[in-house]
RNA sequence: UGCCCGAUAGUAUAAUGGUAGUACGACUGUUUUUGGUGCAGUUUGUCUUGGUUCGAAUCCAGGUCGGGCAACCA
């Protein structure tokens, strides 16, 4: 965990509310995702702060899902949000839906209209949009305005019985059609949609909108402080208004600014669409920044929470730097990821003085950061040995500590060796690096007195399994897609996924299980993909190590 | 040209009238059997113009810039 830090504004102000003596100091947050999609990285900043600030204060939370509107909703993406909430760490207290408020609310919009603060309206949608006005100029009332109390409550229950089809008749409340404010020019409270509800199947054929449904919800549930997002500021009068006029528990409703992360996008109607013209395999790609895509990549939960963490809260707009949440699931991984061997672009190295046909048994720690490098595996080496083909030059520069006619280096936790020569192919490829080793030089009992620069990785041919990597980089190629000119989806990255069909990992790596973190030594952090079966291992590389040659040959 | 929100290093976020700090990034150096990690250090900032005050990032006024608001979406 992240140690103390300066309370956010919204601590802030439950803090004085709590000092106050408001409800009694009693907190009570909620989560309310709309079902219609899967939740991402900015929805986990909402879940660690509505979450975070219940724990905090000794408060509780509520799961509801804001169903109001049966046409994009669906319980497979209610289940998957329950299942990212969990993953993510966090119990919520009540599962609730909006729509086991339907009853309820109905109720609450008869007192609305028998009050003379309601009323059915039979415009269309076009001509109620255009006689609402524009920001600058003030809405006129439609012909429908000053129906009388009892036409209003008759027909608001023919609404509900049916009697009309989708469309017809909208129920408004009597607010203000002149107000600087649009959303109190008489906004909707109910359409009709006879449609099938994932909950409450065919019994409704009205439906709140998101402002009649909100706001009580939250009243309903006593939550003492309601926290959204910015573009719902302008909703909070309309959202005061119908608990004053209810006489309902007064909640207070918060905004804070919503996650933006550079070089990938936010919004559920694009990641569906991402989704659903296949740019990538579904919501869980590795390359979205879905919670479910997040975790497949092999992200942990932990580093997830610490990113949010670290983001802060405030109110104004932020392009988060796509380096900090890399730096988060470093910085987990490389506490606890066990460290194997993996050659993804190979070339073969031959030790000339090593006995062909001898094999040993070399140890390598799992991990250096643990206490007794947190116990070890067995490699074996022999003569013949991969390595990377980018960790041989034939003509290598100074600051190249690699190998190179001539050149020594370590091999991991084996021996160190000295390049002989090399053979190229009919095209002027390596095609074998000819070394000799240094007998004294054994990793553990070194006596050689031999100091060389660079280790580097290998695996024994004899003995190397293979596996399919998955190489995943940014989605898209511009850091803000949806402020660019055009579509979104022609700054996609084309290199955003690489396969490598057939690198050769050490044959540890055949006990490798989903979830664990694994650091593929000098090559990044990896985990095992679901599509993994024992006769093709597949492997998901969740970010690269932190590479300062990568840097140092992009200078020059 | 109405109403609302906001503006502090490259990116975020503190400082709540009293020394502008922290994290990430970038850059140095150091350690290292991962060019990883760790450690040490450097760099860069209060949108603007006035005002109040002994003192302003903070309070006030004007301006500038950015964002939001006119879905039978949430």
């Amino acid at each position: 965990m992240i140690e103390e830090r300066a309370l956010n504004f919204l601590e802030e102000i439950i803090e004085e509310d709590i000092s106050n003596g408001k409800n009694n100091g009693r907190v009570q947050t909620r989560f309310p995702p709309e079902p219609n999609g899967y939740l991402h990285i900015g929805h986990a900043k909402s879940i660690c702060l509505n979450f975070g600030i219940a724990q905090k204060y000794n408060g509780k939370t509520n799961l509801r899902f804001d169903d109001t509107n049966p046409s994009t909703e669906e319980t497979e993406y209610v289940d998957s949000i329950r299942e990212d909430i969990h993953w993510l760490g966090f119990e919520w207290d009540k599962e609730l839906y909006s729509s086991d408020y339907f009853d309820q609310l109905y109720d609450f919009a008869v007192t609305l209209i028998k009050n003379g603060l309601a009323y059915v309206d039979d415009s269309t949608a076009e001509e109620i949009a255009a006689a609402k006005g524009t920001p600058t100029e003030p809405g006129t009332p439609t012909p429908y305005r000053d129906r009388s109390i009892d036409e209003n409550l008759h027909l608001f229950s023919d609404m509900k019985d049916g009697k009309y089809p989708d469309g017809a008749k909208v129920l408004r409340a009597k607010i203000d059609l002149e107000s600087p404010n649009m959303h109190l020019r008489d906004p909707l409270m109910y359409r009709i949609k006879h449609a099938h509800h994932h909950r409450t199947g065919n019994k409704w054929c009205v439906y709140p909108m998101y402002d009649f449904a909100h706001g009580q919800s939250d009243a309903i549930e006593e939550i003492t402080h309601s926290i959204c997002t910015l573009e719902f500021i302008p909703h909070r009068p309309l959202y005061e208004w119908f608990i004053n006029k209810l006489n309902v528990f007064p909640s207070k409703q918060y905004e804070f600014a919503r996650l933006n992360m550079n070089f990938t996008v936010m919004s559920k109607r694009k990641l569906l669409q991402l989704v659903n013209e296949k740019y990538v395999s579904g919501w869980d790609d590795p390359r979205m920044p879905t919670i479910s895509g997040l975790r497949r990549r092999g992200y942990t939960p932990l580093s997830i929470r610490n990113f949010c963490e670290r983001i802060g809260v405030a109110k104004r707009e932020n392009l988060i730097d796509l380096s900090l949440l890399e730096f988060c699931i470093r910085e987990d991984l490389n506490k606890t990821a066990l460290r194997r061997m993996v050659v993804m672009d190979p070339v073969k190295l031959v030790i000339t003085n090593y006995p062909q046909g001898q094999s040993e048994i070399m140890h390598g720690e799992n991990n250096p950061e643990a206490e007794n490098g947190g116990g070890s595996r067995e490699i074996p080496f022999s003569s013949e040995i991969w390595i990377e083909r980018e960790d041989f030059m034939e003509d290598a520069p100074k600051k190249f500590f690699r190998l190179g006619p001539g050149l020594m280096v370590r091999l991991k936790n084996a021996y160190i060796v000295k390049c002989e020569n090399f053979i190229k192919d009919e095209n002027g490829r390596i095609s074998e690096i000819h070394c000799t080793y240094i007998p004294e030089s054994k990793s553990g009992s070194d006596t050689s007195g031999i100091h060389v620069k660079g280790t580097i990785h290998w695996v024994s041919v004899q003995h190397a399994k293979t596996a399919e990597i998955r190489l995943y980089d940014r989605l898209f190629q511009v850091e803000d897609p949806s402020n660019e000119d055009g579509d979104f989806k022609e700054y996609i990255n084309p290199d955003s996924l690489s396969v490598i069909k057939n690198a050769f990992i050490e044959p540890d790596l055949v006990h490798a299980r989903p979830v664990l973190g694994y650091q593929f030594i000098r090559k990044g952090y990896f985990t095992m993909d679901i599509d993994s079966t024992p006769d093709n291992l597949v492997f998901n590389r969740t970010v690269t190590l932190k590479d300062a040659w990568a840097k140092e040959v992009k200078k020059s």
